[in-house]
RNA sequence: UCCCCCAUAGCUCAGUCGGUAGAGCAGAUGGCUGUUAACCAUCGUGUCGGCGGUUCGAGUCCGUCUGGGGGAGCCA
């Protein structure tokens, strides 16, 4: 990218109009703020691309429509679809392609990724939008390997970004970039169970599900990510975890981990069932019916593989990268539930 | 989805005990000063977010819906 020189005069603060799009229209156009968004965007994709090259981990193109949820319900999960109708059938906007990326890789591939638009119903506020840039990868290997995979892959990421001219306004919007350095000397990221942090944090940030397992709350989030800085918690309980994780060996967590980092989870990433009889299980254990992951149980029994995954939401990244604190101002041409657009 | 708060002029907001609405800023017009502007004067009918109810009478009370904010949850 030909960048030689950002010198954008005025104010880089965020215009936060996305609620008016006649405001909005103008703000995007000529703000500083919404062209740093674009050139920072186009960098981390570039980077994305440069570092799963090397790593002989394919991109691969997919559908963003699917034929039933895979937006896992049930117990452990409230998480709302975006329900459409296409050619007059029902059909649901992808909120995540992992299990398309799982596909692939019985294709022969050590590990597939893509960056695209996926889907959430959940009601948009400072951390949620309902539709945001996914950036997921899905290799063979297992729950160790997906957490190398990650660090690396924020590793290259920062150093992209303080290797371009943005980092000037980077450092101007994040009032530095001592972040992005710090994360670039890390060797790895440190790790705290979900048990361990139960212990750590003390009951007042944790509260009971219906069915009796503790969750941690936000506030217990900021508090790690206010003591480590960048942690990933691991091994949540089965039951708040998805079905499709897969067990530790003790049987009662799943080898899953979400990266805590900015304003909360980040990243989510997990060793996946190997076998469709592990899937049938989890589904079971979970209550969710079977019938709707068919192919992905008959999948595992016909090509069983162990394989493990992750997803990072891109403007939650951004969020990071800029120190900033509402998701809803890094989106150039916004995409908000009962909110109208101008594009 | 749950809990709390909010919605009044272009913007920010006030409005007490229920008696048919006010301020600041912005704007418009005029005046004045040796003219990129300041200052002075004058100018306010707004479905009081929508619908329904109570009441002689509702911005005010009740119900409900919509939208916004905060918190919880869910998630990336």
């Amino acid at each position: 990218m030909a960048l030689t020189s950002l010198n954008w005069n005025g104010n880089m603060a965020p215009p936060s109009c996305w609620a008016s799009p006649e405001q909005h229209f103008e703000a995007a156009m000529a703000q500083p703020w919404y062209r740093l968004i674009t050139h920072v965007n186009a960098t981390l994709v570039n980077a994305t691309f440069d570092f799963y090259r090397q790593q002989e981990i394919i991109p691969v193109l997919m559908p963003i429509t699917v034929g039933s949820i895979s937006s896992p319900m049930g117990i452990g999960s409230d998480s709302l679809p975006v329900e459409i109708e296409l050619f007059g059938e029902p059909t649901f906007l992808a909120d995540s392609m992992q299990f398309q990326l799982e596909f692939f890789l019985r294709h022969g591939i050590e590990g597939a990724f893509y960056i695209m638009p996926t889907f959430r119903g959940e009601d948009s506020d400072v951390t949620h939008l309902n539709q945001f840039f996914h950036s997921e990868a899905e290799i063979v290997g297992g729950f160790d390997d997906v957490i190398v995979l990650v660090e690396n892959y924020l590793r290259s990421l920062t150093i992209a970004l303080c290797a371009t001219p943005l980092v000037d306004n980077i450092s101007q919007v994040a009032g530095g970039i001592t972040h992005l350095e710090c994360l670039q000397s890390m060797s790895e990221f440190p790790r705290i169970t979900f048990a361990e942090s139960m212990k750590f944090l003390g009951d007042e940030y944790f509260i009971r599900s219906p069915e009796g397992i503790p969750l941690i709350t936000r506030l217990g989030e900021k508090k790690l990510i206010d003591h480590f800085g960048v942690v990933w918690l691991t091994h949540f309980p089965r039951l708040i975890a998805p079905f499709y994780q897969a067990k530790s060996t003790n049987g009662l967590t799943v080898e899953c981990a979400d990266l805590l980092i900015g304003i909360g989870e980040t990243v989510g990433c997990g060793e996946r069932h190997t076998t469709g009889e592990d899937v049938r299980l989890g589904l079971e254990e979970h209550q969710v019916p079977v019938a709707d992951y068919e192919w992905y149980v008959q999948m595992k029994n016909k090509y069983p593989l162990r394989t493990a995954g992750f997803g990072l939401g891109l403007e939650r990244f951004l969020l990071w990268v800029l120190q900033h604190n509402d998701i809803r101002d890094l989106h150039v041409m916004p995409r908000l539930k009962n909110t109208r657009t101008w594009l």
